[in-house]
DNA sequence: CGCACACTCTAGAACGTTCTAGTAGCTCGG
DNA sequence: CCGAGCTACTAGAACGTTCTAGAGTGTGCG
């Protein structure tokens, strides 16, 4: 079944090699202090005998790991489409991810001590619901990067899209298409959400429309959306600006099934650009966060903080974009 | 920032509590070789200076590192459902979880790569796809569970669901409800798909409705569903049995929204029971893949492989079962 | 010619743990 | 009162790396 002998380390290679373990070791990192033929010939053995470095025993040694943890949540796709950014991040500055997730059945705390255990040296949290001390509590263990939220204090990096911007973009879209009648479904407790309550808020009142105002109660999965739907069937919007994606399609399936027709009777605008809102059948006009960007700027600032770097400011907010599809349309000419 | 003093380590405690390190190490792993009253001072100073074994110096020394990994498909919440279970599985079990995700920029070969250099003891692969002899030669290295998936292979232990049987109950449940236009939208090339299509077929057959036997390409994504749907929707069937839940919720909106009533007019049964199907406005009928069985027995014939145990059978075949909600009826009396 | 310096390389300790082989003290049977 | 056989404990090597300190070679320059 699987093989008995050992795998092959920097001592195989040494010997094979006929020089000493150090110079192996000089070489496999790529380190200067070696003269190139002999460079390349131990890394031809090396090939040869399919050496792989032993993390464990170099993180053990040089007390660097080079590992960045994860800590996500399974029942969030936009958490998944982050995860391919974030990979591509990592790998581009060297660092590899280990991820932990929140399930159902398994809280932040178990995930992050996970992490803690595996040594990885600065911890990227997808929207931490953690209380605002527990979360300074960790930071003065190793660096902490905060995505999707924002907090309030010192020690805590923070990653996230310009929310209030992105409701500002929404509404003015929607404005701008001839509603007025526009709801909102907010994101409840959830982080973010009063800021993109605010948002469209303030929108709605420096374009004159503070009357029309209107905000249900929601959350971020798709029976909130669903939910809510059921509160605006007495008395329609004309337009509703989601909290999230996956609200905003729980939102369309109640209504379509209603009779509503969207975007002709009803238009709805989400927020994250799923991967799913993509998709030919939803295709929702949305609020696009630019995971690229707040992948790559959640890795940078880990970095920089791991390897000591000065870092000009705590708060990093990348701003959204409208992206255009078949969710929204111009208002009915009632 | 970050505390600049050391952890603590076997050494710390062992000077505190004026015992030898190895007794330390001793009364941490729960070994026999101390005495009780030394081991309850051991354990209270080990508790007061917040000591935390260093799992890969453990690893390091013994060899073991109690560690399973995990390659799973961002992309597919089915895989959510599934790790849930498997971190309960494995934490039953002492074992210790690394994922390594699959993206859309990322395949499964740097997943694994990335949890060999970890130095899991085994593998866990979610639906891999993967040539069968890569499989092999990956298994010729460690302990390899493929799930969702049969492989020919020595060496490669498979746990997946009966597909056979969960097709046969889904055709059997429609037939009961007076449906004899029962069409099938498959998975196309993905595994399982052929398996369910057989089950498909043959239980028409057996109810003496070959020839109204009708199957159309699908996949494995919303988007492969509604496009089915658009085939479907010349010549519609009374009822359809999709691959999958994601597939048969992209069915499910295009079929709607085309002013088919579900399950009025057309019915729908999925499979995989995965967690948006609960949702009460999507409220699928579906099979339901046991999560927690699979899971379960996914851990326990690695944990068995990896101690060397003796194993039965190399496949392990879980039954599923049918799943009774709003998205199927009678059959319209036409 | 001789000395400083750069360059290539090596020996050996160190990281935090587990494991092997013991030692010390005790009890108990003869 | 000796030694066998426990139990409770300890010293020190080992795991596969990296790091520090230094040893050999040339080589350039005064």
């Amino acid at each position: 079944m699987q093989s008995a002998e050992r795998r092959t380390t920097l001592a195989d290679v040494a010997a094979e090699a006929g020089v000493s373990v150090a110079l192996v070791s000089i070489v496999m990192r790529g380190a200067p202090g070696a003269g190139a033929a002999t460079r390349e010939r131990v890394l031809e053995v090396a090939r040869r005998l399919d050496y792989r470095p032993d993390s464990r025993a170099r993180l053990l040694r040089s007390g660097r790991s080079q590992l960045l943890g994860v800590v996500f949540d399974v029942r969030h796709p936009f958490h998944s489409d982050l995860l391919t950014g974030l990979y591509a991040a990592a790998d581009a500055a060297a660092y590899q991810l280990t991820l932990s997730a929140v399930t159902p059945r398994r809280d932040e705390h178990a995930a992050v001590a996970d992490l803690l255990q595996d040594r990885c040296e600065a911890l990227v949290l997808f929207s931490p619901k953690m209380r605002p001390a527990e979360l300074a509590g960790l930071a003065a263990r190793l660096p902490v990067v905060a995505m999707m939220r924002s907090v309030r204090k010192r020690d805590v990096d923070v990653v996230h899209t310009d929310d209030l911007d992105g409701a500002r973009q929404a509404v003015e879209y929607l404005i701008g298409l001839g509603h007025r009648r526009i709801a909102h479904v907010d994101g409840g407790t959830l982080h973010g959400s009063a800021e993109r309550r605010q948002g469209y808020e303030d929108t709605m009142r420096r374009h004159g429309l503070g009357e029309h105002i209107r905000v249900i109660s929601g959350g971020s999965g798709e029976e909130d959306g669903a939910r809510a739907a059921g509160a605006l069937l007495d008395d329609p919007p004309s337009a509703v600006f989601a909290f999230n994606d996956l609200s905003a399609t729980g939102l369309l399936d109640v209504l379509r099934r209603h009779g509503l027709d969207v975007p002709g009777a009803i238009s709805v605008v989400g927020f994250d650009d799923s991967s799913f809102s993509r998709l030919a059948h939803i295709d929702l006009t949305t609020i696009a966060q630019d995971v690229d960007t707040m992948a790559a700027r959640a890795v940078a600032r880990a970095v920089e903080r791991v390897e000591g770097a000065p870092v000009p400011h705590r708060e990093v907010v990348v701003p959204p974009r409208l992206v255009v599809r078949g969710t929204a349309g111009p208002a009915p000419t009632a």
